[in-house]
DNA sequence: CTGTATCCGAGCCGATACTG
DNA sequence: CAGTATCGGCTCGGATACAG
């Protein structure tokens, strides 16, 4: 018998596990973020931008108790603490890139299609209002770029 | 040529406008079940079987916006309604299926990290329980299985 | 610098009741 | 059957203040 159909209960747990973990407003941009190498907290906190320490925080806790990120303490004074991604982490990267892909490359027909819905029903209120991520600041995040361009089916030359 | 590091500043909204779509509770099992062709809204109720009605209507609704799904009323008594991808849905599961696999070969090795990290701080509340997503009936649901299943990188035999 | 603790508003989401 | 309306709990996440 083929493999597909083996375990289906398990299976659509574990992509909603996973969107439960990433699907949070700062996870994606914190591992795109240390997909370059390791990173301090404060560092992050400033290349972010728009993140509360205390969000910052959680969002590390959480990666580092899922085995995605370790966290490393340098008891100098003043304290200095390292966050970097686990191989675990790092593979997480993939199927983020593919996501990325797709979003990047079909933003503008999604973005249409909500202009053409929202004007066909000007009455209803939309769904679910935004979540706006704030920009990073353009100046020093080259480092976002790599860890999500160059993915498959993107983009072509622009 | 590499076109990378070009829109920065567009491009880590794109994948955060993507998450805050497909992040919440329901929208990929909606999207994962559709795949497999149309169905109707109490057909996906009941399949899904934890879901308010509400909250099919509104994930629908919101899918539909995007242009993800179509809506399609049949004037019958009683009324009959089937929602169905669009093509612009049907390139979503691409990255679903990439995160589908990432997800089922991964989830021991996090549970596993989960729990050593629960046990090194046992007083520490979670950072985020759980969201629950009550597991669909196994009855009726190859669909399921072949959406995401046969994803790259997933399972190997068995 | 790297956190923790507390307060508080805003939204998500379920339960229930009602309509065409 | 396929929704809409309304209420209420609960969680997410920002602001602020404090600690090692």
């Amino acid at each position: 018998m083929e493999p597909s159909h083996s375990d289906v209960h398990g299976d659509c747990r574990a992509i909603s596990d996973v969107l439960a973990r990433i699907g949070d407003k700062w996870t994606v941009m914190v591992v795109g973020l240390l997909s370059d190498g390791p990173m301090r907290f404060n560092e992050l906190r400033r290349t972010i931008g728009g993140i509360s320490q205390r969000m910052l925080t959680l969002t590390l806790r959480g990666l580092e108790r899922d085995g995605l990120v370790t966290r490393t303490v340098f008891p100098t004074i003043p304290p200095r603490v390292d966050y970097e991604l686990t191989d675990l982490g790092q593979t997480l990267i993939v199927p983020l890139k593919s996501l990325f892909a797709w979003a990047t490359s079909n933003r503008p027909m999604i973005a249409a299609a909500q202009q053409a819905f929202d004007a066909a029903t000007p009455n209803t209120p939309v769904p679910h209002p935004p979540r706006q991520v704030p920009n990073l600041q353009a100046a020093r995040l080259p480092k976002m770029a790599q860890a999500f361009d160059d993915a498959p089916g993107g983009r072509n030359g622009r």
